[in-house]
DNA sequence: TTGTAGGCGTTATCAG
DNA sequence: CTGATAACGCCTACAA
């Protein structure tokens, strides 16, 4: 017997094919199901037999076959994520937090990234996943707007889903940070300091978030007892320097005046003050400036960037989290928990570009 | 048989069990292995029967099991992709372009990103790859010098491997930037502006990158018939802004003069930038600068810095491809390419901060 | 051109 | 406590 076990052993190695669960129990001299046993922490198996099918396991590096195993349990144990392009910090820091919670439960993720253009296509990429089988799939790409309609492939297949960022999405789960709040907070920090005339630079109308900081923006000048002024709102195209440097511009020529500004992104920030600077006004002793988003070189910019920091890889972490937790219910058969929208709160950092202002 | 095949679909419906290759025959009237070739294209089917079949597959919305493929063909048509933080701009790129380069060939990609701090349990994150079946490896984290043990796994399952960042790996491929090539580029544009005494700041010493950038600045040195100047060489501890400011610090204490710095980061010639303009020096009047990397805001900051551009996406494209090419070659056993070293050149980027030095 | 048998590596079920 | 046997969904090989 011995001796039939080490030829199996020999063959194995020979053959170069990855040794499979009747090997391990050849080699331990029981049947395969006495393995699997073993594997799946059965309690049933005696000490002695469990120790030899170990050893057997050790020797031959065996490793079950997740194929063979998802075969039959219908299970993958992976997730998908279909991001917006990670090479924007936002989402690599959604992606990273979404990854460690997804590898900490034992599961892993297939990711996608995904250009902005393509719009649209949001139904390939789900199918692409679904036909991999995951099992829950998180959607980070707030600038397209989904319908119910296009996560319909997801829905049908039972899969569960929850979106990143997106605005309120009709029987699905939305994981975002606090951006109303930010907005408030950033406003109120200004109102604080005696600003009366702020005025802001909001993103891209298409993103929710923009929507979300411009209403905290107004909330808190409600709370300030300040009334909103029209002609102090302007919007920036998109969320950069260039772009934000030209919605100053066409701030500034509309000769409301104002003391502060509250600029909807970092870079925003950065082209407003750059503007602001070509025309020999100084920060913060002219203009007082918050950002969003703290941006690695917010705190080297000079001066440093006062501005709000977001939880973006809490966000991707609560979004897997929430999906793990909706798997695991529904093996315990506990039901949906339904749809709900979790808000991560934001963080507003103080650091030198606001200031009282002039003549107080 | 039409009131048994919708049974049959009705069935599937209503146990909510996806369907399965024999509920599309069952539909369609036929038995299940001629589902499966006009699935895989076999020829040998009548137009009529295919179309039969694959209206079937559409009315049950039919998706094959990878898993139960997989079995079968023992292939996952997965890579797995172990990456420094993928909230560092360049690893974002890596993955970025592995992805596409993935998914374009039908397969998809893994990722695991792992922090910079947990060292030497390469082998924990090879083997949970190995173990997910991947068929390809590849391994960005060229702070952590790798060893031929470490990859040993991947190995011994015959998995191939390729780097990205890393030092030379005898018996694996490396893809990586020329980094050699951007140093030279750098420092050689500053000797053709007429710059002789230029100082360089390098990256921490464990990367071999900047060992490499550090040898371009020599060889550009020597193409200049210029003799090196070991007190004009100065290391940074980390790639970051003020480690950079720091070392621009030491530089100038040592009172050797020089007119220019090739400093191996944007963010240490941000850093380095920022430390003249605290004393009084201007750039590029006084001392000409030329960073590394082009990160998104180089073109913003004032002065705009010059600076060499490194073709990440493309490296993480590239090593994406080798795997998968060796994928493909093996099925057709033409044999092993062999371990190689794969360079993508790097590109100056010319933008402000660097002029001649003064009294040319 | 189409159908039938067998097996991929695992787990579930039911005897022993 | 352990082992035989039958799935899981698909594909390869062979038979009709």
């Amino acid at each position: 017997m011995g001796a039939v076990s080490r030829r199996n052993v020999t063959d194995h190695r020979q053959s170069g094919r990855r040794a499979t669960i009747r090997d391990v129990a050849a080699l331990a001299g029981v049947s395969h199901q006495t393995v699997s046993r073993v594997i799946n922490g059965s309690s049933k198996v005696t000490e002695s037999t469990r120790e030899r099918v170990l050893g057997a396991i050790r020797e031959l590096s065996y490793v079950p076959s997740p194929m063979a195993r998802g075969l039959i349990s219908n299970r993958t144990r992976s997730l998908g994520m279909v991001s917006a392009e990670i090479s924007d910090h936002s989402f690599a820091e959604a992606v990273a937090g979404a990854e460690a919670e997804t590898r900490k439960r034992g599961y892993y993720l297939i990711v996608a990234s995904v250009e902005d253009e393509s719009r649209d296509d949001e139904r390939g990429y789900l199918r692409l996943m679904l036909a991999r089988r995951v099992e829950g799939l998180i959607i980070a790409r707030p600038s397209v707007p989904l319908s119910s309609e296009q996560l319909l492939p997801a829905v049908a297949a039972g899969v569960p889903l929850v979106a990143i960022g997106s605005s309120e999405l009709p029987g699905f789960t939305v994981v975002d940070v606090d951006n109303v709040d930010g907005g408030r907070q950033a406003t109120a920090f200004l109102v604080a300091q005696g600003h009366r005339r702020i005025a802001t630079i909001t993103g891209p109308h298409e993103w929710p978030s923009a929507q979300a900081r411009l209403e905290g923006y107004r909330k808190a000048l409600r709370a300030g007892r300040i009334a909103a002024d029209r002609s102090l709102v302007e919007t920036s195209p998109d969320w950069g320097l260039e772009a934000g440097q030209a919605a100053m511009k066409r701030l500034l020529e509309r000769a409301t005046p104002f003391t502060a500004l509250f600029a909807q992104s970092d870079l925003i920030a950065l082209g407003a003050m750059r503007e602001l600077r070509a025309r020999g006004l100084r920060v913060p002793d002219d203009v007082s400036v918050v950002g969003y988003d703290d941006i690695p070189v917010a705190e080297f910019v000079h001066p440093a960037l006062t501005t709000v920091r977001q939880p973006i890889r809490g966000v991707g972490a609560v979004a897997a989290r929430i999906v793990l937790d909706r798997l695991a219910s529904e093996d315990a058969r506990d039901g949906d928990s339904g749809p709900q929208r979790h808000l991560l709160p934001a963080e507003l950092v103080v650091r030198e570009t606001v200031a009282s202002p002039r003549g107080t």
